[in-house]
DNA sequence: ACTCCTAACAAGCGATCGTTTGTTGTATTC
DNA sequence: GAATACAACAAACGATCGCTTGTTAGGAGT
C-alpha cells in the first residue's frame, strides 16, 4: 500500500495535463497522422498536412512530438494495439475450437483493417519495408508482438503432418491483408470475407481424382 | 560498315540515336528509378537520387522525361510488361492441365517479383495506392492487363460447386504478392514457395473428422 | 497573489524539392 | 565542311520541407 498520494503520481498528473479532457490534441494529432500516413504514405505528409487537419501551427506539433519520426512510431504503437486487442476480444468470445478461434481472430483483423480504423493500414508490414535500419527496426518489432499472436493460433491447430504452420500464417495472414489493395465497402462484410478465406484453406480444391 | 540500307527508316533511327548502345541511358533510368522506387517509394525519391544513380546532373532527366510521374509511369508499364513476358513463356512451358498452368504461372510471378528484377515491386497494386486519381487510373489500368490473365488461368479450373473464382484468385494473389514484406533470399526459391502455397489450397487443411 | 506549467502562436531558419532555361561538346547528315 | 540533332552540363527558380526559437494567453497549485 505505499500509495503516497500526489507526491509519487506526477507522471500520471502529467499525463492528463488540463484535467478535463484529457490529452485529446494528442490523440487528435495521431489520428489526423494516421489517416494522412494511410492514405499519402510517410514522405507524401507533410506536418503541414497533419497541422492543418487538426487546426494547428506547424510548429505547435513540436510541443507533442519531438519529431515526424517520433509521430509516426506513435501512431504505429496505437495502430498495433487497437488491432490486437480488438482480436484478443474476439478470440476470447469464440470457443474452444482451434478453428473457430482462428477464424474469430481472422474476422477480426479483417474488421480493423477494413473498417473505419485509420490506424490499421499504418501497421502493414508493406507500410514499413520504405524505412531504414533504425526506425525499420522500431516498428517490426512493435508488430512482431501482434504476429506472434497468430503463430500460437495456428500451433494449436491439427494439421495434416507435413504442413507448415509457417508458410501456412503466412500465406493466410497475405491474403487477409492484401484485401486493403482491392477491398471496396458495401460489397461484402470484411468479417465474411475473413470466413470464407479460411474456408478456402479447410476444404480441397482440387477435384480431378486421384489415381 | 555504313549500312545505308536504313533509308526509310527514320523512325527506327530516332529509337537508337547514337547508334551504339541505343537509348541505353533511358533504360538507365529507368533501371536507376526502378530500384529507388521500390525501396524508398516514390515520394521517398528525388530526381537528385536518380541523376546521382546514373552519373547525370539532375536537370539532365528532363531530355528523356517529361516529369517525375512520366518516369514512374514508364517504369511501371516496363515492370508490367516484364512480369507479363515472364509469366507467359512460362505457361506456354507448361502443359494443358490448368493446375499446372496456374503453378507455372504462380512460380514465374513469384521468381520476378523476389528475384533480381526490380521493376516488379512497383508494379504491385500496394505501391499504387498512395496516388490520386488522374495518375492512380493510369497504372491500375496498366496493371489490370497483367491480372486479368491470372483470371483466365483461373477461369479454366475445375473447382468444387459453389467456389467463388474470384475470391480464390485474389487469396492466392495476395499470398503471393505478401511475400515481398517477409522473404528474405537463400532461405526456399520463389518457385518452390509458389508452387507450395499453391497446394496449401489443392489440399484440405482440416483433418477434423465430419460427423 | 504569485509562480509555474501548458499549449499554443508567429516567424523564420537552412535544406531540399521538382523543374526551367540557356549553353556546349559531339556525332550524324547533307 | 557546314548544318542539324542529340544528350548532356551549369545554374538557378520559387515552393515546400522538417524543424527551431522566442513569445504569450490562460489555468492550476500553493
Amino acid at each position: 500500500m505505499s500509495n503516497k498520494g500526489a507526491r509519487t503520481a506526477d507522471s500520471e498528473a502529467r499525463r492528463k495535463t488540463t484535467a478535463r479532457g484529457g490529452d485529446s490534441r494528442r490523440q487528435d494529432l495521431l489520428e489526423a497522422a494516421a489517416s494522412r500516413f494511410a492514405s499519402r504514405g510517410y514522405e507524401g505528409t507533410s506536418i503541414r498536412d497533419i497541422a492543418r487537419d487538426v487546426g494547428m501551427l506547424p510548429g505547435s506539433i513540436y510541443y507533442h512530438f519531438a519529431s515526424k519520426e517520433e509521430l509516426l512510431i506513435a501512431v504505429h504503437k496505437e495502430g498495433v494495439l487497437q488491432v490486437m486487442e480488438a482480436v484478443r476480444k474476439a478470440v476470447s468470445r469464440a470457443g474452444d475450437d482451434p478453428w473457430d478461434r482462428l477464424t474469430a481472430a481472422a474476422e477480426a483483423h479483417l474488421e480493423s483493417l477494413l473498417g473505419k480504423n485509420e490506424f490499421s493500414p499504418v501497421v502493414t508490414p508493406q507500410f514499413t519495408r520504405s524505412f531504414d535500419d533504425p526506425l525499420r527496426s522500431t516498428l517490426i518489432a512493435q508488430r512482431d508482438e501482434y504476429e506472434s499472436y497468430f503463430v500460437s493460433l495456428v500451433n494449436k491447430l491439427p494439421l495434416p503432418p507435413g504442413t507448415s504452420r509457417q508458410l501456412f500464417r503466412l500465406a493466410l495472414l497475405g491474403s487477409l491483408n492484401w484485401t486493403l489493395t482491392w477491398y471496396r465497402p458495401g460489397r461484402k462484410k470484411p468479417a465474411t470475407l475473413a470466413r470464407q478465406m479460411i474456408s478456402l484453406y479447410r476444404k480441397p480444391l482440387d477435384t480431378t481424382p486421384p489415381e
